[in-house]
DNA sequence: GCAAAAGTGTTATCCCTACACCCATGA
DNA sequence: TCATGGGTGTAGGGATAACACTTTTGC
């Protein structure tokens, strides 16, 4: 086969998954099994596939490591400074994914006994430049929150719409107002309502709504 | 030298580098000397070497190819369908670039004999995934013209707000307002007047305005 | 009946859009 | 003096932001 004359560094992908849950939101982290940074905290990734997209290997790195599928994928910037990986040159696309805390079932896999979440807030010690992939990622995401319908990836199949303010609260940091952020949801008609509600203590019960075409990124005002 | 037990695919940088000129939104194409794709069309871009950034992989390959250097260049997007070089698994970090016409001093360089410009809307067949990139590099283009001040960095060093409202009108496409797009640009507050004005034809001339902060981008509204 | 969250409209403000005329110059 | 692009302000409309009370339930 042929090869250009030309340095070939190994490629990774990595994936910065998260999900909001008590109130915060959590990045998804596996401790290192393997040097280096052998029993550091580190995201969930792996080298690229001779044969694979790469796409393809985010989702399936992510599937080996923590056994989490069938979620909305970005791909978010490329990281390639020379040094690193201290072994050697690795450059690494980075990902971003969001999932809802519903569908938590992290499996530890092979290569990463321990994966769990963390707050985003209070992260610990990092491998490789991940703690910059991780600011870049919630730094894209709060920015996407404002003209996308990206946060309805973070949501339940059923939900409530005080739910889905609070994932924008806890996002954005900020207190919203009920009534202007139902009317813009709203206006966006991707939500549906079902005809269920959900008691939950003793006050009135909520309405669930559903996303109309789940998985679909709508980009709005 | 320690090697990761995985595949090592080549890796290169590709830059969509536009200027506005005559009217169009233009793209540099360097004729290809070698296979694949031999005498094709492609974007200026080459291998990233062995200990060189990746945004530093791309100033080095447009200034080898194109003699263009000093000049805005933000990452893209990583491109890396396993069979977008026909030879060998080449995985790319596309940027794209932006100069200003009056900077235009192609010098075609050692494996790129013949750089030139090409109105984005009557491109010749290209190499590679190529012309992917040139679509996803404007249509970030556009997009970023809505909230930045990116296109300051098409213009040269003095220009009056009639040719910035061009520059706007062509990527947009559509034509604008003049005085709702000067209260607009004048509120970024990033343009100074400079004492001079241009006489430019039977007509009264136009004040010369230079960006505040060349280089930086500013996100607005 | 009381506590606690769900649900709902109106008004004021701001921003964006639409729009037309005078100015300075060269020929 | 006329043709050409440069330069300027205002008014109306639409969208956003501020704001408070009633409803439904569990205890």
């Amino acid at each position: 086969m042929y090869h250009y004359p030309c340095p070939h560094p190994a490629v990774t992908t990595d994936i910065a998954l998260f999900t909001v849950q008590q109130q915060q939101l959590q990045v998804v982290l596996i401790r290192r099994e393997n040097p280096p940074y052998q029993n550091q905290w580190a995201l969930p990734g792996g080298f690229v596939d001779s044969e694979e997209d790469l796409d393809s290997c985010a989702v399936r790195e992510l599937e080996e490591e923590t056994g989490i599928s069938g979620i909305y994928l970005e791909q978010l910037y490329t990281f390639g400074q020379p040094d690193r990986d201290p072994r050697e040159r690795v450059i690494t696309i980075a990902y971003y994914a969001l999932m809802a805390a519903s569908q938590l079932a992290l499996r530890p896999a092979s290569d990463a006994r321990t994966a769990a979440w963390h707050p985003v807030t209070d992260l610990p010690g990092l491998a490789f430049d991940h703690a910059d992939i991780i600011a870049l990622a919630q730094q894209r995401l709060a920015a996407k929150l404002d003209y996308s319908t990206i946060a309805f990836n973070l949501m339940p199949p059923r939900f409530t719409l005080s739910e889905l303010q609070q994932v924008y609260e806890i996002i954005r940091n900020e207190p919203l107002d009920k009534r202007n952020f139902r009317k813009r949801v709203m206006a966006y008609d991707c939500l549906q309502e079902t005809g269920e509600r959900r008691r939950n203590g003793s006050h009135r019960p909520a309405m669930l709504y559903k996303v109309k075409t789940p998985g679909q990124l709508a980009i709005v005002k």
